[in-house]
DNA sequence: TGTGATGTTGAATG
DNA sequence: GCATTCAACATCAC
């Protein structure tokens, strides 16, 4: 679930369900989800505040309270969130849970568990020591282009690195490829300049259009690849699609659809 | 039953 | 320092 498009909609329901309403109680269920404090400490160090606003980098979600703190919602590959007011509403993954004085409660919800938590007294030295890139939807062409300079990994493990480029994930990054005609397992250096630029334009377009449609895959258009992947389907060439662990993670791509930089 | 999954980290290796 | 690979995290679905 969660890439950029994702935690930008996770920010939407988060500020229209949370801001400005006092915590009574929060309720930890997982300790372990919450990676900088313990289930005590995180429940005291929310009750009484209230949620002011949030900053999305990447797919890093940063809720700000009234004293300045932030949390950081990370959601791994499963996390959601769920505002309700009745608790058979509850999801059956919920890993904590913010009661508001209104009544409702908004709960963070992740059955695999990797999400990350912290609680932050310090957003920007926490974004610097992690060495967060820029958000993509931040960039402009040129900043990107120098990022891409001189870069010896592939083009998959380029765009997957959330220290050069925050927000792209596995699905997105392979819908960018297929949409340039560009090999995942590209050389960045040895990409022609003015097949970057379409890169860099291309990644704009698909994740603002995802953002549009609220990330919900079904309102794609059809002729994307993420709907593709599994079914054996063949690219205009002829070519079959096909798989393999590209930077590190699976791939999908047209292999002759798709021209090879190296 | 085994396998892999829309993510990140840390360790080990080249 | 850079890049890659692997295991780990924990659960679910095919």
């Amino acid at each position: 679930m969660p890439e950029l498009p994702e935690v930008q909609s996770f920010k939407a329901y988060f500020d229209r369900s949370a801001l400005q309403q006092k915590i009574v109680e929060t309720v930890v269920h997982d300790a372990k989800i919450i990676r900088n404090q313990d289930a005590f400490n995180f429940s005291e160090l929310t009750r009484g505040r209230s949620f002011v606003g949030s900053y999305r980098r990447g797919k890093y979600l940063f809720p700000e309270m009234d004293n300045g703190h932030h949390l950081l919602l990370h959601f791994g590959m499963t996390g959601d969130l769920n505002y309700y007011q009745d608790s058979e509403d509850q999801s059956k993954h919920e890993r904590f849970v913010f009661h508001f004085e209104n009544g409702y409660k908004l709960g963070f919800d992740c059955p695999r568990k990797f999400a990350r938590i912290l609680y932050l007294e310090d957003r920007d030295a926490y974004i610097q020591k992690i060495r967060l890139g820029e958000d993509i939807l931040e960039m402009d062409e040129s900043t990107f282009l120098a990022i891409a300079d001189g870069k010896k990994s592939s083009l998959k493990g380029f765009l997957l690195n959330q220290k050069l480029l925050s927000g792209v994930g596995n699905l997105y990054a392979d819908e960018v490829c297929y949409q340039t005609q560009i090999h995942p397992a590209s050389v960045v250096k040895a990409i022609p300049k003015a097949q970057l630029q379409l890169i860099f334009q291309k990644l704009q377009d698909i994740l603002q259009y995802a953002i549009q449609k609220g990330a919900y895959y079904k309102d794609y258009p059809p002729d994307w690849l993420w709907e593709w992947r599994a079914k054996g389907y063949k690219a205009p060439d002829g070519s079959e699609i096909a798989s393999a662990k590209i930077g590190g993670r699976t791939t999908y791509y047209f292999d002759t659809w798709q021209t090879l930089y190296q």
